[in-house]
DNA sequence: CATGAATGAGAGTTCATTCAT
DNA sequence: AATGAATGAACTCTCATTCAT
């Protein structure tokens, strides 16, 4: 298929988009070099050759994506404005990305679920980076008197993990609504409605104390 | 290693029990029949007696584990007292039963974060069931008036997603922050803590209405 | 299905028929004792209770069959009327049998095939007991007078090959008649036609001396 | 075992050598890949890497003899001498042949015996090139009036059946005469004299018409 | 850098056979 | 006599990985 490039780089670029699409469609142990290869256009044995086996493709997989959407989402960061507008960046950008690499979230929950049996450092480090960056906002926020009880992590995986499931179960979703009609899967939603709903949603309950709750007027 | 015990149903359940936690603990794929036979005290081809295949096991343990944790939920549910209260039994009791079982957690985040894949009906309908029994909750709180701006798809996953998320998470969690000690996993927060915490934010979440959330007082 | 007959010959002899046919049908390798057991109603340990093994029950199918055509060719044999007359007899009630029980010509090629490798004295024993009966039939003619230049070995390939061969082919040659119309698989001969085909050509080839053939007139 | 070859065509032609010889003494089912492979000195994987599986080896195979002896026999025959010439070249060539490599009357007798369960198109269609070629010399000999009452499938049984009858229970027919010293089962018969004997035999039989046989002077 | 041939270690599945009831 | 549960040995096929070119 692709002519052979002779390029290094773009032969293992090529690899890594490919491995990626297949790794989060059937996972990992379900994704065979020769399936990738044959993907790529390119002879199995490259991938050892330029990754040295499996997992290293895996790992090479697991990083590029990672490092991407982190520096999407710092990048994009109106860093430092307010906890509000970053809040908002964050929630939004890495939804965008999400949407738009829907190979992400799939890793991700596969990789969370696995307790992540699989994979090394470097990708446990870029999710735990991604995690301290909403926290030090969430913190900030608390700081500032403006965020009220706030546990990170349970936040986190309700901004994250939900974006991350409503990515990945888009297709199962459509095909619930498919057989029930009368049953709303949100399966028509588009990406910036979810972001906004989260966004509103964790805006309220993160902006709310507890005690006063609807209370007020 | 278990005795023979000449008894179907037992032996069924037992391949059911070891093969649900090891099918949980490393992917479908990763998980043979010799090691659910060794696990179970039986020889291999008891799987395939019983089960006819693989996918067949798979299936049948996807099947006992949501229907369990559907009867669970179901029936704890104080139904009907009040949406609120309704709300709270379900997350309440959903979440204990995750941590009581926590290879279910596993297994329905690997199933999602295929787009079901691998599963048929039987699991599709389960998991519809659950959700559709949340549903049902909020449709309720939204007619009367306490619940606003209810969109039960992403409160769905806000709930359950996030219960699953940390569940499976615990071992990941804990070692994330023994190796940055600031960083704040919740590695020590308890299942009670954990449900009382989203049971609280997700009721402001649906009582408060988007417009009025602090500006009251 | 067959309700529990309690009735030992009757359960043997519902085997052997059943078995009979799958053996012919797939061969031995292929033939499943789960199979047989099914399509016999009887629980597939009583084929092991009765015959054994599987070898067995083979066995057992086979001096069966064999023993069964030969009664019929030996009965029917109008003995010692005269060697052509008892030839007659021999090729028709051979075909007419096979013909009834197309079974035993698929078992005969394929353990001929084989050269035996299945199967133990008994059944070789019978094999040769046909050719026997032949044999002697065809020196008759010769020590009369009215046979010549006789090979039995081969005669009676040319006489029990045929036929076994026309008759479990027929779904074959049908099969190739239909793909191409010029061809004549002498699918629709009958298997009277075929067997008076038969005696008429051998009777020809019995009688006429090498040198003389048509050279006659 | 056998070196090394790294020689695609050499290492497939091989394995098709092999297991030729193999699935003719044991037939299909009780041929391993492994003893295949073993025979081969090759490793197992290979014959699922050129023959993608076990079938495709047998289909494989069958092409490759059935194609091998039509050559033989279609490039030998004095193509066109006269009918009675080419009879004798289609006889003796073919049972050369079959003596030569005597897995292939095996194997062809075995497929008949099947009706041809196991295979494909091209078995089938070498199969049947075969008679057309018998026929149309058989026909030839009809139109130039010096044969009569032709019915070439029985007659193609008796010539081609009987050579492979005779061929592959050539160990069998030892045995048997081995056990009983009067049966005169042609063990000794080298294979010009039989195709001599069968050539002889058929001659007279298509020559003679059915009415005149013996009667003559 | 790139390829196709080759390998070894399993994995899932089948099946004859035995055991307990 | 009859059954269903249980077993162990094989068998086909797959796949990550390596080697020779």
């Amino acid at each position: 298929m692709a002519k052979q490039t002779r390029d290094a780089e773009a032969t293992k670029a090529n690899i890594i988009q490919n491995a990626m699409m297949l790794f989060a469609k059937n996972g990992y142990d379900a994704t065979t070099a020769d399936e990738i290869a044959k993907e790529c256009g390119v002879n199995k044995a490259m991938i050892f050759y330029y990754f040295k086996n499996k997992a290293g493709l895996y790992s090479a997989v697991m990083s590029h994506a990672l490092e991407a959407i982190h520096n999407e989402v710092i990048t994009t960061d109106k860093c430092c404005v307010s906890p509000l507008a970053d809040l908002e960046a964050f929630i939004k950008t890495y939804a965008k990305y999400c949407d738009a690499h829907p190979y992400l979230p799939a890793l991700i929950l596969r990789e969370l679920s696995d307790s992540g049996a699989h994979l090394p450092e470097m990708v446990f480090g870029s999710l735990r980076k991604l995690f301290t960056l909403l926290s030090s906002i969430l913190k900030e926020g608390e700081t500032q008197g403006i965020f009220h009880n706030v546990t990170p992590m349970i936040v986190h995986f309700m901004i994250v993990g939900t974006i991350n499931l409503l990515v990945t179960t888009k297709p199962l979703r459509a095909n619930a609504a498919a057989l029930e009609s009368e049953l709303d899967t949100c399966s028509e939603c588009d990406i910036d409605e979810i972001s906004d709903y989260i966004f509103t949603k964790i805006k309220l309950l993160l902006e709310v104390k507890n005690e006063e709750n609807i209370t007020c007027a």
